[in-house]
DNA sequence: CACCATGTTCCTTG
DNA sequence: CCAAGGAACATGGT
């Protein structure tokens, strides 16, 4: 369930179930995931160690621990690829099929699911380093969005799903930001003007914002067997019926566009599908 | 059987 | 060295 608003609102909803708890056992069930770290590293690191808070940056999730009998802090990173889910369980319920890590803390087990273990939980922090500043950041500026995508002349719908360009924009909200700037997902990243990266810079802010909004208020149901956590797809999960309609090009091929009526357009670039409006959205200025 | 899927990383090519 | 394109990873849904 990975773009930035998914794995934000899943920091909240574990934040304060995690505070203060103590991990007392480690079970690894998938090693692929802990990459670089090996298994009995993170064993040993991890048992014992409490949770002090979780932070969210970019799609990774920072878990903040101390270390069992010291005041040393480390981190976990966490990512949750294209499957991965986390919550907390009764420590009775049997493990789900494809769990690749479980935590006891006790009562209740964290558990990490992964079906196509893409994802990752490990010691090895790097990779959030590594990112682009998050899209609301004050000193990333239209300014310097810009300057970054001066320096290439692939399709900007490809740019916004690099995480060292900016942190968090998925293929589903790369897709809706372009649609809401008006702005083609083939114009040349290098081609983008001035007033068209301040206007994608603001859709990008306003589409993750309101998917937060709205992923916030809705009752999420992390753990259940119906359910894959997917909270965006209204027709995958019914709370959230009213949440698809957010979603005005993302897997609308041949659909209606909400602007024009003309139909919605399915691309591939870069390997991966794009939808858009060939009316609404300009190839150029 | 075919094709599709919210992501990242590695390898090859130019 | 770099940019860009494509495959790989692994499983399941339609």
């Amino acid at each position: 369930m990975p773009e930035l608003p998914e794995v934000d609102v899943l920091a909240r909803h574990l934040r304060p179930l995690l505070k203060g708890k103590v991990i007392c056992a480690v079970e690894v069930r998938r090693e692929k995931v802990l990459r670089p770290t090996s298994p009995a590293l993170f064993k040993k690191t991890l048992r014992g160690a409490k949770f002090l808070g979780l932070q969210r940056r970019g799609k990774y999730l920072l878990f903040e621990l101390r270390l069992a009998d010291s005041r040393e802090k480390f981190f976990l990173l966490g990512h949750l690829g294209m499957t991965g889910r986390m919550y907390l369980a009764p420590k009775t319920d049997p493990f789900p099929k494809h769990a690749a890590v479980i935590l006891n803390l006790g009562a209740k087990n964290f558990i990490y699911e992964d079906t196509r273990y893409f994802g990752r939980l490990t010691l090895d922090v790097s990779a959030a380093e590594k990112l682009g500043p998050e899209p609301w950041d004050k000193k990333f500026t239209p300014e310097r969005f810009r300057k970054k995508l001066k320096t290439s002349r692939q399709p900007v719908k490809v740019k916004l799903l690099d995480q060292s360009l900016i942190a968090g924009v998925g293929n589903i909200y790369a897709s809706e930001a372009l649609f809401r700037a008006g702005i083609s997902p083939r114009r040349a990243a290098n081609k983008i003007s001035p007033r068209a990266a301040k206007k994608l810079l603001s859709a990008v802010c306003a589409v993750m914002q309101e998917a937060i909004d709205c992923g916030s208020t809705i009752p999420l149901n992390f753990s259940g067997r119906k359910s894959d956590g997917l909270f965006y797809f209204g027709r995958a999960v019914d709370a959230s019926e009213y949440y698809v309609e957010r979603l005005l090009v993302y897997d609308r091929a041949g659909q209606p566009c909400a602007k024009c009526q003309l139909p919605i357009k399915r691309i591939i670039q870069a390997a991966r599908s794009t939808f858009y409006c060939p009316h609404c959205q300009k190839d150029e200025e």
